[in-house]
DNA sequence: GTCGCCTTTTGCAACGATGCAATACCTGGG
DNA sequence: CCCAGGTATTGCATCGTTGCAAAAGGCGAC
């Protein structure tokens, strides 16, 4: 009952437990009277074979590990989805942990008592975590960082342009005629390095266009979630000059924006346009449905992957900064809203 | 660089590998000298143990499958986000795998060369994969499975009374006084058992009302996502006689018919009300909020994974049905609803 | 008939850790 | 000064598999 191993198929057939090991991994011949013999006692016993001692003998465990911030943010249960797609393309599974944005979580998963030495490689998607402790914890697993961390090229980095797609978003609002461009998800705190890589690229776009940037309608959230959104929504509707768009850093504010103003009854996008950043799918579906800067989370998983297992297999080019493709998806929030006002 | 074992650590520290295993384990008492020499050694070889190793003597892995149809569906991705926390509290990590509904990939999941030695068990989402099958393939190892499958106390189970839960979200439609209501969802093949408990439920509720049941207001899908969602409330809006209530047999399903009301400028709840399962963060922002049975996903998640991990350590009581709570959400989209019309 | 070569089969050691039981050490009592 | 009894330390075997290299077997050539 307790599953059978080489050994027990190897007496039942009368052979050696090596020739056993031959049948299974069919990488020496064997003679056809004894692989008959043999496969039928592997077959009776029901054998499978034991992957932790056959991971101790080769030194691999045929698994990534995926470490996100909430599993049940869509981004990243979408991108999970596609890590897990492409890992098993290259022949690996993956096992997933959330930090819940928490630093502490973090350096215990990276720890001395952690599971890292069962995973043949790690992916990281954004940490609160500093590169020094980064490199100090995982100095003998390859690394690949996923969405952006200011670091200078110790590791392996997948990310799209922030600060472009920040300023792309921007300047779609920009065409529309918008001249009162609000942004939501600002983090000034050491740990929000993408958040504060869109503020950038929104300043920018600002700037280009010959539009002064007021500092009152920039609004920070700890984190990225719809009720935030919504709260800074309503804090920017209760402005003496409320905005006409909003740049939200992530899909998740965008829809809470946008329930914040269908309560106050604004229309969107007639009185005031809205734009995300994630492209999930959720926003296919809200109402209205929404614009978004859509990373491409297949190209994404799959650069990850792969660089991360040309790494375990020491066939990795140095690190280096991998951007992704994302696109501008305009949907209802956005559309239509030249004539409007 | 390729990790210190316990043997470079003895070495070392001068002292043999079964002492330097004593100081890691804190099993058995080391005198002080020992251990500081030995702790120092640890720390200058950066001494991190080997858990393929160590679960091979230990026959244990530490780490618990799950195996769900799609991770990008928000209901799997909140549901998952409970079982790692739960497995945490239990000291497992969990190892995620998608089927994509594929009873091919199901089977290859749970064969011969899978992976499933890797863990000490198994907690499996809907499966495609018949009983026999799924008995044939995991004889050896705990299984509990998670939402409703028909199969005959073999198997842990943990799901909520899908019957019971149907027939609560058509009567909640039957009290705000709708007589034509649709059902969007059902499922009449073999896999789709959720689905046909959830009609039994509905199909109840029209009875008790004293309503009597129109077939052609049952709409089938053969997934539960919001493109179809849309398209069966299309369907259903072409009809002779439109309904006037939607019971859609999860939130995805909703949040399309929703979409596709407000597309066909039908009014939500005042001229359809509609209902949805799952409890999907998504539909507190919805526009309008959406009014769902809601699942105790972490209570589902607790007793999962308590049950498997007593099954694990031998002390689980006999494999039964556990019925997991639920709770009905009202919200906008079924919300003073009774004035209107 | 013997040798040598090629193919098939096998034994042994090792991956890195822990369980078990024996050894070494230390203390106090007689 | 020796011995019992307790504690600290260690060696050996083992978990189930695979790498390596030697052993065994088969067959043609001399």
């Amino acid at each position: 009952m307790a599953g059978a191993t080489l050994r027990d198929v190897a007496r039942r057939a009368g052979v050696s437990i090596r020739t056993v090991s031959n049948v299974v991994n069919e990488s020496v011949p064997v003679s056809d009277e004894l692989r008959t013999r043999v496969e039928a006692a592997l077959k009776e016993l029901e054998y499978r074979p034991n992957l932790v001692a056959r991971n101790l003998r080769r030194g691999r465990t045929g698994m990534l590990a995926f470490v996100v911030p909430e599993l049940d943010v869509p981004y990243f249960a979408e991108l999970a989805r596609e890590v897990i797609t492409a890992a098993r393309e290259h022949g690996y599974v993956v096992m997933l942990d959330q930090t819940d944005g928490d630093a502490e979580r973090e350096r215990e998963l990276l720890g001395r008592e952690s599971r890292a030495t069962m995973f043949d490689g790690l992916l990281l998607s954004p940490l609160s975590i500093s590169e020094d402790e980064l490199r100090d914890r995982t100095n003998r697993v390859p690394v690949v960082l996923l969405g952006e961390h200011i670091f200078n090229g110790d590791f392996h980095h997948v990310a799209i342009d922030n600060v472009a797609a920040a300023r792309e978003a921007t300047e779609h609002l920009v065409s529309l005629g918008r001249r009162r461009i609000a942004a939501i998800g600002d983090q000034p705190y050491s740990t929000g390095e993408t958040a504060q890589l869109r503020t950038i690229g929104y300043r920018q776009a600002l700037e280009r266009a010959g539009l002064s940037v007021d500092e009152s309608l920039i609004v920070s959230t700890p984190h990225f979630h719809r009720r935030l959104g919504a709260e800074a929504m309503r804090h920017l509707l209760a402005l003496p000059e409320p905005p006409d768009a909003v740049f939200c850093y992530n899909d998740l504010l965008a829809i809470g924006a946008m329930y914040a103003l269908a309560d106050a009854g604004v229309r969107v996008p007639e009185d005031v346009a809205v734009i995300g950043v994630d492209g999930i799918q959720e926003g296919e579906y809200s109402s209205p449905t929404l614009t978004t800067i859509a990373p491409d989370k297949t190209q994404i998983a799959r650069t990850a992957v792969s660089t991360l297992v040309a790494s375990i297999e020491g066939t990795a080019p140095p690190p280096a900064d991998a951007k992704a493709p994302y696109q501008l998806l305009v949907r209802g929030s956005t559309r239509g809203a030249h004539e409007a006002r």
